[in-house]
Order: structure tokens, then C-alpha cells, then sequence
RNA sequence: GGGCCUGUAGCUCAGUCAGGUAGAGCGUCGGACUUUUAAUCCGAUGGUCGCGGGUUCGAACCCCGUCAGGCCCGCCA
């Protein structure tokens, strides 16, 4: 059974109505490990639907969490920030300057500013959650009765902390952060408590009260999750493994939960992505891939199917170079099985039925639109990448994409393909081993690797290319005029050719390629490689 | 110190929850197509399931131990 559908039917057994939560702390640009998390809840929604419950998907900005410090990408003058709610702070400009302007005119603040792109990404792949600012919530008073249920009894919360987590709190602790005098939440020490009212002293020295009731400060993230989990009813929430440990947030939150009077929702701890080399992703370290970058390369179909396809608990490697071809080859034979035939042999083990309705519903999973058909585009992924090099303009592909059948006429997945496949190309992440280069100098090794047959042909492809029509048809002629002139199979023709050109032993098929290179370079080349043969 | 996850073919991983003669894709090699848009098709190749013990008629799977890698126990998806 896919994992979605694992999750699902423990939702079944706790009844009908779901909310699946999804969290994240708007603190830098968003990257695609951020994309797991959400992904996993949206899929996780998907399957409970399609097991016949009501599912919705929420999505909890945690703009109510402080920045914490001064990113490489802020400019110095954040430092006073570093404490504050982020979404009470403004938006970094260009310079990574605070951009006072928009936040005073529009409100526009530091979490809105790093949540906008990733919403417009989670468009793109098919996600629209429900959103719920956090500090909204705080504002709203939503926050209130576990607030208060927690300052009644600190030494409730305090004993399940140091015994769930093993870690000792300070003897000043309080379930309660207020804001200080200055919008930090950091520094301050509590002096008293009556309700709805924290008494605090700052840093500054400075006095004042906090009401619990009206956001004028944060519950302390372990507390502050499991009070989400109640007023949000929230009946299941992936998270990343950081909060899964043993004595983590999600175990404490567990007992908090319980303390204020709900159940905790049914978990799932996934893995991390990593750069392929480069570690794990993080926002702070600009360690990252961005959703929109990765979107601009890759359809969101096959984005999709990394994380349908990766089981939870195993940690993704996320490659931007061969990976991504092999990804999306394996989309491609996907979306060409015909599941329903494959599973009605009967004969199948239950192994190998496991694996064709895990495969099935990967692939339904990985659908920008729920219950939309997977169509094969009978294009593989290496294959447009081939083109795309060779081939300038988008005509000259559609219409030697017909003329070999592959296809009846460009689709719009089609050319949106395209456009993501140049995207690629054209970027730093394609890799060097699926670049078509025509080599500038002879390549003495792969010369001195062909036989006697293939040596003679060269002098006759040197000479025949130099009369050839400069077109793909010219071209095919010269070498076929070649391989008749030296008496040598099309065979040897070819391996000389690659040897030649490409410095390879096979390749694509060359003389369209040829056909779009500068004619007196191609025949250069072959000039000096005839001449170095002799 | 406590805990979690991972370790299966050259590579990426299924299979472990319900024990029943090791799986897929990619790669590699060979062949076909009077040579191909790295195509396609057919065939072959390939694993002491990290290691050691135990339970069992039978263990990749359950139990105990052990090694290696990653991670968590202040914040991070």
C-alpha cells in the first residue's frame, strides 16, 4: 500500500472529518525541502479523499516565531530585528535593507515577503491550502484558553518538558513570551501573573503587561504547536525529522495536548532533502533550490512524483543534473503503463502487486490536478533534451517530431516542456554528459581508437563534406557517398564520424547537428583529422 | 549519555508492518533494425540482503548483539 493510503486508513479509524496540517517558518527563501512538507500533506489529503473522507489541507505560516539573526542576505540594520515576530517586521528590499515604505503603506512584512514566491510554486504543482497566519491567530485570541491553561499551571507544563525531553528549564521559565518594549520577544523576565496579564521586566529595564488573550507575546514553540493542534483541529500533520526525535516537540507536544484537553494528530516523520554533494538544505546557509528555480526546470508533474515516489523516511537526494533525467525517464514509463491490465494477471505474487499499486498511485499522486490522467507524451525526457540543443527553433522540433511519429501535432504539456527542457539546458544544473558539443580540435585518443576501416573513411568524409549541400539531407548524402567511396560498412562510417566530431564512440544522429554548425569549422575539423591520420 | 532513521545488484531504490526459493529501473555486455534523434526491440550480466548470533521446517523480514553513515534531544521541514 502507498504511504498515503497507510496514513489515510488510520484517519478512517478516527472518524470522518480531517484537517491535515502543514507548518513552516517564513525566516528565508523557501527551498524544496519546504516542498516535502507540504507535498506530503497535500498527498496525504488526496488519499484520505479518495478513501471517502473529508479532507482539507491547512497550511500554518509560523509568522509569529522571531527572526532569529541577521542572514547573510540581510543588511546589518536587521540586527535590531532579531527577536522580533516576523510578521511584524518589514520585508527586506532588493539590498536586503528593511523596506519601511511598503510595510508602513501595505503591511507588507518579512514573512510575506519569503511566503509570496513559494504560494505562487504551490500553484504551479497543484497545491492551494487553506491559509492560517500564526500570528494572526494570536491576535485573534485564538491562542487564549491554552495560554491560560498553561500560565494557571507552569509547573504542569515544566514537569512534562524536563521529563519528555531530558533537558532541564531555567528557574525563571514561564509558559508565556511577552513582547518587550522595544518588539522582541527575547531577554525579558517575567515578575507576575494574573490573568488575562504577564507582568515582565526587559532588558532595558523597562516594565509592562502582557495580555494573553490579545497576542502580546507567543506560547513558546512546545507549547505553542499543540495549542495549534486544538483551536485549528488539526487530525494529522507530517514534520520533518527535527521535530520527530525522541524527547522532540512532537513527544512533549503529545503530553501538552493531552494537557489541554485534545488528541494530538496522527503524525508522519519524514526524511530531509539534500543538495546531490552539497548537505542538507538550509535557508541560513543559502545552501538551497528554490521552488520556483526548480519549477523552472522541471515540470511539476515530476517534482511531484520525487516526493510520491520517496517513501517518508527515506531522505531524498536531490540532483539537478543525471537524477533529473533519470526522474523524469522513469514519469515517462510511468505514464505509459496500463496499470489495470498489469494487475488483472492473477498470477502475480503479492510482492509484485504491492509494487504495481504502489507505482499506480505514485503516478496518480504526482497529477497537478487531482484524478486528471497521466498522458505519456511519448517524448522521453532525454530525448527533448537532444533536441533542444540541436534544434534552435521550436518548428524545427515539432515538425521532426512528427515526421518520425512520435508525435501528430505539438500539445501545450508539450511545448511547456520545451520551455522548462531550454530552461534547463541553459543552466548551470545540466550536465556535462548529456551536452552535445562538436568538438573545435581533433581528439587524438578517440582517433587512435578507430581500426584501419574506420581510418580510411575519414579522407572520403573530409573530402565528400566539402562538396555536401550544407543541409541535414546534403550531409547524410556526403556520408553515405563515403562509406561507398572507401568500401567500408555505414557502420565503421559512423564510428569514424563520432570519433571525429564528438570525440565518442556512438551519439545522436549527426548530420542535423552538422547542418546547424558553421560548414568551414566542420570541415576543418575533418581536414585536420584526415591530416593527422596520414 | 539517551533516542530515531538508514545500510539489499556497479547506481537509484522496492520488498521488512502480515517470515515461504532475492525484485524493478538505470548501467554494462551481446544481438537485431542493410545504424540509431544516446532511439527501439530481444537476450545476457549482475547481490555472502552491513556483520555475528538466536527463534523457526523456513529469516532481507521477528529477537539479541555489533559495525558503519546520517540525524535529533536550544532553533530549523
Amino acid at each position: 500500500m502507498h504511504w498515503s493510503d497507510v496514513i489515510a486508513q488510520r484517519l478512517a479509524e478516527r472518524g470522518n472529518d480531517h484537517i491535515i496540517a502543514t507548518g513552516i517558518t517564513p525566516s528565508g527563501e523557501f527551498h524544496i525541502g519546504h516542498l516535502r512538507e507540504i507535498l506530503t500533506g497535500d498527498m496525504i489529503a488526496r488519499a484520505a479523499r479518495r478513501a471517502g473522507l473529508n479532507a482539507e489541507l491547512v497550511f500554518v505560516v509560523d509568522n509569529a516565531d522571531p527572526l532569529r539573526k541577521v542572514y547573510p542576505f540581510l543588511d546589518s540594520s536587521y540586527e535590531e530585528f532579531i527577536g522580533h515576530q516576523l510578521g511584524a517586521i518589514p520585508a527586506p528590499n532588493e539590498d536586503g535593507e528593511p523596506d519601511w515604505n511598503r510595510y508602513e503603506r501595505e503591511g507588507w512584512s518579512y514573512g510575506d515577503h519569503f511566503l509570496e514566491p513559494f504560494l505562487m510554486a504551490l500553484k504551479q504543482i497543484g497545491v492551494e491550502p487553506r491559509l492560517i497566519p500564526n500570528l494572526t491567530s494570536y491576535r485573534e485570541g485564538k491562542f487564549a484558553d491554552a495560554a491560560k491553561k498553561a500560565c494557571d499551571d507552569p509547573d504542569a507544563i515544566r514537569e512534562i518538558i524536563e521529563r519528555v525531553s531530558g533537558r532541564e528549564l531555567p528557574a525563571d521559565w514561564f509558559p508565556w513570551q511577552p513582547i518587550d518594549s522595544k518588539g522582541s520577544l527575547d531577554g525579558l523576565t517575567i515578575t507576575g501573573y494574573e490573568y488575562p496579564l504577564v507582568m515582565w521586566t526587559d532588558q532595558y529595564g523597562a516594565k509592562g503587561q502582557s495580555d494573553i488573550t490579545k497576542g502580546e507575546g507567543k506560547l513558546p514553540w512546545r507549547l505553542d504547536w499543540p495549542a495549534k493542534w486544538g483551536f485549528n483541529n488539526i487530525t494529522c500533520e507530517p514534520f520533518g525529522k527535527d521535530h520527530g526525535a525522541a524527547g522532540g516537540s512532537f513527544a512533549t507536544g503529545v503530553e501538552i495536548a493531552a494537557f489541554f484537553g485534545h488528541e494530538p494528530p496522527q503524525s508522519l516523520v519524514y526524511e530531509w532533502i539534500s543538495l546531490r554533494g552539497k548537505g542538507a538544505m538550509s535557508s541560513s546557509t543559502g545552501n538551497t533550490v528554490g521552488p520556483i528555480e526548480a519549477l523552472r526546470l522541471v515540470p511539476p508533474e515530476i517534482l511531484r512524483l520525487l516526493i510520491a515516489n520517496s517513501k517518508p523516511n527515506k531522505a531524498i537526494e536531490f540532483d539537478t543534473g543525471m537524477g533529473l533525467v533519470n526522474l523524469a525517464d522513469e514519469y515517462e514509463r510511468l505514464s505509459s503503463r496500463d496499470f489495470a491490465e498489469e494487475l488483472s494477471n492473477d498470477t502475480l505474487s503479492r510482492r509484485q502487486r504491492v509494487q504495481i499499486e504502489d507505482a499506480q498511485a505514485a503516478l496518480r499522486l504526482s497529477m497537478v490536478s487531482a484524478g486528471e490522467q497521466a498522458e505519456a507524451t511519448s517524448v522521453s525526457f532525454r530525448h527533448l533534451a537532444l533536441l533542444a540543443q540541436i534544434k534552435p527553433d521550436d518548428d524545427g522540433i515539432w515538425s521532426s517530431l512528427i515526421e518520425s511519429g512520435a508525435i501528430s501535432e505539438p500539445t501545450s504539456a508539450l511545448s511547456d516542456r520545451l520551455m522548462r527542457m531550454r530552461a534547463w539546458t541553459g543552466s548551470k544544473h545540466f550536465p556535462e554528459e548529456m551536452r552535445i558539443e562538436i568538438l573545435s580540435e581533433p581528439d587524438e585518443t578517440s582517433l587512435s581508437q578507430l581500426d584501419e576501416e574506420q581510418r580510411k573513411v575519414i579522407h572520403h568524409i573530409a573530402t565528400e563534406l566539402d562538396a555536401a549541400e550544407w543541409t541535414a539531407e546534403g550531409i547524410t548524402l556526403a556520408f553515405k557517398n563515403a562509406a561507398t567511396h572507401a568500401e567500408a560498412p555505414m557502420r565503421s562510417m559512423y564510428r569514424a564520424c563520432y570519433a571525429m566530431f564528438m570525440g565518442s564512440e556512438r551519439g545522436p544522429r549527426l548530420a542535423p547537428i552538422l547542418a546547424n554548425c558553421v560548414r568551414e569549422e566542420v570541415c576543418g575539423l575533418a581536414k585536420s583529422c584526415a591530416a593527422q591520420l596520414s
